[in-house]
DNA sequence: AAGTTCTGCATTGTTAACAATCTTTGTCAA
DNA sequence: TTGACAAAGATTGTTAACAATGCAGAACTT
């Protein structure tokens, strides 16, 4: 018989398959290489991931239940199109849980966090460099993640990855020109606060960092993508 | 043809069905009637609830990522059992966002905030009056939520749900004796805190409040119910 | 009698066919 | 030309059968 202290744990609730689609999704989201709107088609995706269609379907289902997919009955899926509203609810969440989330690590941080994110600073200055733009607007966004992480705690790990994922989304639908990226230096004077064991300057740093974020938006405009279009074709350009 | 205006968005995301079953466990473990590691069959759902398996399947893979049930692959899905560094992670999470919400609300909440909380206090003491365990347990969780639904914020107030819900079932699997419900007069004396405009003092009963109940547990008992259930049925008890 | 292996049953996972809905295209009438 | 209507095609939603896995009890061996 076998030992009860062999008990196997190796049954993961989610097939690799599933959280492949669900990551790979989710990174096309952060990376602003899918769009607000973007239509998701079952088949599509089938084909791209070389699954069964049920494998697809609850991967979109995790995804919607996580706000960045909406799911339209009869209609099929579509990357997630926040309103103005909601955007203001992720950035009041964010600005909330990350300046907890600073202080406390402020408050003690472990040699091996300061040095990951340090080294997540250091590949933002590599990519910026090379003027690679889609891994400058990926480490930016992963730069929070990477905060979450540092605090080893798995609920707001998740929690903050959906709030920097649904950001993209809310950057790409009202950033006023461009897919604004974090500037490099607040991150690192975020990290220095952390490092020197500074709360209420790390607390200070990451919300001035958000709110650079939100207020570089447009969150206030009447309307949004559909009457433009439709005007921009009725009427004469 | 239609009228842009007209469109209708009434296309809901999640079919009733769907969520009925998700809020239904939902309840059920927040009420404590649901213990964590009790199977929950397919079958079983589908007859109490009289649908498919399919719908029964997504409702627990919803349940799933939001860690209310835990699915083992080929064995089916249980109520989710918290480790003790799990249930740490809950309370520090709800620390964290729960401290934040009513610091600002302190700073300012409604008129119908205010009352819908007094009122929730009300029933508190009803169930109390009337001695319904169920109820009352029922209540104490969702006071809690509703500090959030006050924040206005869809976002936080599903975080805490989560996390009230997840809180429940360390509860019942890490209290001494028993499912010991939030005293009804540390929650009055938040909505004192909030009424009075008073963050600090807030934040103070809140913080508070939850560590009292992270306190009333033993998060470090060596092991949990496996071990014991072997030695107590291999030796002659 | 204790332990091991094997067989049958129950439950879960997967697939594929079917049904329902939406979208698009083409036609017709005003 | 514009609008409405209808049919065809494509996409999603649902169901049911099948496959695979795990579990429990019986039979067998030592």
């Amino acid at each position: 018989m076998k030992n009860k202290a062999e008990e196997k744990l190796d049954t993961l609730r989610t097939d690799p398959d599933e959280q492949m689609i669900v990551d790979r999704i989710y990174s096309a989201v952060m990376e602003q290489k899918l769009a607000p709107r973007t239509k998701l088609s079952e088949l599509a995706l089938c084909e791209t991931f070389g699954v069964g269609r049920m494998r697809v379907r609850r991967a979109l289902l995790l995804l919607s239940s996580q706000g960045i997919v909406d799911l339209r009955s009869n209609r099929g899926a579509y990357v997630a199109c926040p309103s103005a509203d909601e955007a203001r609810e992720v950035f009041v969440a964010r600005l909330m849980i990350e300046t907890g989330i600073v202080q406390e690590l402020a408050r003690g941080i472990s040699h091996e966090g300061i040095q990951s994110l340090r080294a997540h600073v250091e590949k933002e200055e590599v990519a910026r460099k090379n003027n690679d733009r889609t891994e400058m607007i990926r480490l930016s966004g992963a730069f929070h993640v990477e905060l979450a992480r540092c605090h080893n705690n798995s609920v707001l790990t998740r929690v903050l990855r959906e709030l920097v994922t649904r950001t993209s989304l809310i950057v790409a639908l009202f950033g006023s020109n461009r897919g604004s990226t974090c500037p490099d230096d607040e991150h690192t004077s975020i990290i220095d606060a952390i490092a020197n064991g500074q709360p209420q300057a790390a607390e200070d740093s990451i919300r001035h960092h958000i709110l650079h974020v939100q207020n570089s938006l447009d969150l206030e405009q009447t309307q949004r993508a559909e009457p433009d279009l439709a005007k921009i074709l009725t009427g004469r350009m």
